[in-house]
DNA sequence: AGTCACACGTGAGTC
DNA sequence: TGACTCACGTGTGAC
């Protein structure tokens, strides 16, 4: 870990920011040791996820305590302290919970600011991973983060692999920026894919806490005078560990082996033994791929990603292949090793290619999955537009909410259709006794109304004076139908108003009349009076009742009676 | 790679489907080699993943494909064939596209079966991967199933962790059980958690194939007569490397400090260095977390979940600590790394941990996040059955679509507004010219007839004199029903009647009156008169008919008005 | 803290 | 096969 140390800045953000997310916790710090007399651990680097805080109202709250933190200074003398506990006993691994916290922090800051740590220290200081307390931390998104890094818009030969890149500034990942998240799309809608760019798997907004250039300097290690080496020459990779009895592939076979017999009836152990078997497979390769030098011209398999054809017969492979019991000279094993090594390099470049892949396809959805998104988007904002307009039409007060657009839209219609019903009720019971002459002219008005009318139904509703039912919430409608030149029945006619009036909650009926005639040349009218008691205790609507049985005759009359 | 051909049934089961778990193929072949006179790759082991294909149509073909194309044998000589390819020519990985495939393939299934292919040439065979064409494969859940495994119930000690615990076999996983997936859960409501377990990510159905077994038995490498160490003795790790020049974990610091001078221009490339540079941590361990050994007693810290505090002052790291300028003597330079190597197996282990405990995190949603479900789904459906009913109020006809739904709530409440808007300023209109008119002897004389009888159902028909219609085949008759005492509401008796009328074939309605009235204290009376045309070609029966009138409005007053 | 409501992306079904 | 709809689980903000 001391390498994290001896990063530079740039270099070591990515690495923090990586870490942070391979590992999920929201704040990475590097105490690094400076040797006496100060003998004290300073903040030297460290990242804050500000994003995937516990809460966000308490989250500049955190922030500020981690400002405070980050600028404190810790004395290793002290034993029982932390940070510097684990420095101090050279713990590589110390994983704190908050009480065990509590009871080692030395100011109210760390008191207030921790929730779980984990304190790895090593020789150039002491790493500090903060971990939240809270479970439902965006586990998921971290995870999603961590595993599908940026597209990789071009194919990596293990040249390019492993030598450092010449410099791109232009080429910037779109994705890298980072955005705040947002709640509504519907806002924005002129360019499609545009509002694509806001909405893939956001980077976490890490703030990279930047201090003076003084300290970005490679802390002396005090526990080790002999530095790192850093020179770019390339080192054979043959030699490292040429004079040791089994080779780090050998162990790995060997450490294979051993649990090879063993049968793992938990899927837990199952799980846990075969991440350790690839962790095994994984170390036997000696960190060769971030290797700068060049691969041995001969001996290095192309990039298999682009299948390329090495010749195969010049490789040491194809030697080996045909003398398979040849004795184990130092050359041979040599070459072994180097096999096994480049083996090793290969399956951990794959394994990386094949990671890189599975972050190309899943943020690439194929643009299938990507016009299915937008398309979603489409219809939800469609189907939000369609909620609004509904409740701008519904009176005034109702609650925004969703549900009770579309409950209070149902009574708003019941009432309407009510108000409509009454009201024509009541016209009608008008034009009833509005002429003295009898029925006649209620019929002939009725068939001036819609008789003489070229329109097959003819619905009208009246109010009837109610002198008999003084009370204001009951009143009496007259609710007139004529349905002609259809071949339809009075009955099918009757049952259908009368089931509609069934489902009308607040109409009773109190008398009706029916008739049918013949009228012109083969086309009967049917009509039919209702005499309805509506009790108003919700507001009624004529004119939405009137529609309702309209709608019910014209349905009726454009069925055909074909009903049972 | 050889290692996967090492192992028994059972784990090598397991690392194949761990592998293509994690790397997303459908399918992986161990194509074992056998040495000569056979001198050919046969079909040692392969799992086959039957969900996560293309097409599911194709899918059995497929699988028949491979079943077909797992029993084939494959010669070696041919240079130029796959599988065989990669071994022969000892590539480590070789990606191969469809068109190549096609150029190697050797038999007709392997042309109908290739896709994408992955080969692994080791010394024991090859490893083919299978991955698909088809990018929108289910790349999001073979992520979470590969970095989500199994819940871990206990936390692991470092002792645990590396040795093989024994058996549990009761302890079965639950979320390993398979289950489809189904559409709507609205019709299963009573037990509000159970449903919960159908909707649990479902693991994929993997088919291990099984082959006979005499082929279980590690076949022996042709190129490598040195047998692998099987032993289970521990092997002091300290003396792996102690002879090399440099440890793995200097190669890993020195491959870091070649690159830390190095800027990141593209996020992509600052991605793969830094994954390199985890993975050359990783690699710096030298396979050491799957010893079998335990681990020295003074020097191996405890496991950091549980944050033992192991006693600092007798450990190897407070000698070391101390004196940070000791000389390197060959002890030093041992005691240097081994605590490398504890900190590598430390970070590796932590990483394993941090990894299940993300699956912790993420298998097991807090019954927080079990809590926010049913509730959504709760508000779901909630929504959706205001959804219905509002449409039930609509005019029928409608579309059952959720937008059409809003929009057509929408216009018929236009309309209705617009009908009340007209039918209350024709009621002004004719309230204006409203005479003092008053009437409405309207059923005085029925209350007569029939109010007197105490029987509840009362049925007459009387013939009515036609001498509007003189034809004989042609009579009119008046049908009286009274029903008193009931609550029934004169909706249904008269729905009832017609009903019945319309099953009567030679009897039409001409016209009918219905009305209702209180009578005594609580009881109302319900009277329907109806005339009708019967058409007396077959023979009529009065009596028969009236007594089936009767029956139909007793029957209906029996039931209690109880239809819907 | 806890409940509620909403939007999001995604898998699946339907036409 | 593609366009479309729906339900689902989840993340997130507001109260």
């Amino acid at each position: 870990m001391d390498t994290a140390f001896q990063l530079d800045e740039g270099s070591r953000a990515s690495f923090l920011r990586l870490i942070m997310q391979s590992f999920g916790c929201f704040y990475i710090c590097l105490w690094s040791y400076m040797p006496p007399p100060s003998n004290c651990l300073f903040f030297l680097d460290g990242v804050y996820d500000e994003e995937n805080q516990p809460s966000s109202s308490s989250g500049n709250q955190a922030r500020r305590l981690f400002d405070e933190y980050r600028q404190s200074i810790f004395n290793v003398v002290e034993n029982e302290c932390v940070p510097g506990f684990a420095f101090r006993n050279s713990l590589p691994n110390l994983e704190l919970q908050e009480i065990d916290l509590q009871r080692l922090a030395s100011s109210s800051v760390q008191r207030q600011f921790y929730q779980t740590a984990v304190f790895m220290g090593c020789k150039s200081g002491e790493i500090e991973l903060g971990l939240s307390n809270v479970p439902q931390i965006n586990i998921k998104r971290e995870l999603m983060r961590n595993w599908l890094p940026e597209a990789f818009t071009r194919q990596l030969s293990p040249h390019t692999a492993v030598a450092n890149r010449p410099n791109n500034p232009d080429q910037q990942n779109p994705l890298s920026s980072s955005s705040s998240s947002f709640r509504s799309l519907s806002t924005m809608d002129s360019p499609e894919y545009s509002s694509i760019l806001f909405n893939i798997p956001t980077t976490t907004t890490t703030s990279h806490i930047n201090i003076p250039e003084v300290f970005t300097q490679p802390a002396p290690n005090p526990l080790q005078p002999i530095n790192i080496v850093t020179s770019l020459e390339p080192m054979p990779p043959l030699n490292i560990i040429s004079s040791s009895i089994t080779s780090p592939h050998q162990q790995a076979l060997q450490a294979f082996s051993r649990i090879r017999n063993t049968q793992f009836p938990n899927p837990e152990i199952e799980d846990a033994a075969m991440t350790r078997a690839i962790l095994a497979v994984l170390s036997a390769s000696p960190s060769s791929s971030s290797s700068h030098q060049p691969p041995p011209q001969t001996n290095v398999p192309p990039s298999s990603s682009t299948a390329h054809f090495l010749t195969p017969k010049t490789s040491a492979f194809k030697t080996y292949n045909s003398s398979p019991l040849a004795p184990r000279t130092p050359k041979s094993a040599n070459v072994r090793k180097q096999i096994m090594l480049k083996r090793s390099i290969s399956f951990l470049r794959s394994l990386n290619l094949m990671r890189l892949r599975e972050g190309i396809q899943a943020t690439r959805p194929t643009s299938s999955q990507l016009h299915h998104m937008i398309s979603e988007r489409k219809r939800r904002e469609k189907l939000n537009e369609s909620f609004h307009t509904l409740k701008s039409l519904l009176p005034p007060g109702t609650k925004k909410d969703k549900a009770s657009v579309l409950t209070t839209a149902r009574e708003y219609l019941i009432s309407l259709r009510a108000q409509v019903a009454e009201l024509s009720k009541r016209n009608q019971q008008l034009e009833a006794r509005l002429p003295p002459a009898a029925k006649e002219a209620y019929n002939e008005e009725a068939a001036a109304a819609a008789g003489s009318s070229n329109e097959r139904v003819s619905v009208t509703l009246t109010r009837v004076a109610s002198e008999s039912t003084p009370d204001q919430d009951q009143q009496i409608f007259d609710l007139q139908v004529v349905l002609r030149s259809v071949e339809c029945c009075t009955e099918d006619m009757v049952i259908r108003i009368l089931e509609f009036l069934k489902r009308v909650n607040n109409v009773s009926l109190m008398s009706m009349e029916a008739n049918t005639w013949m009228s012109g040349s083969d086309s009967n009218v049917n009509r039919v009076i209702l005499r309805l008691r509506v009790d108003q205790g919700t507001e009624w609507d004529e004119a939405a009742f009137q529609e309702a049985v309209r709608r019910v005759v014209a349905d009726l009359a454009l069925n055909n009676c074909s009903n049972p």
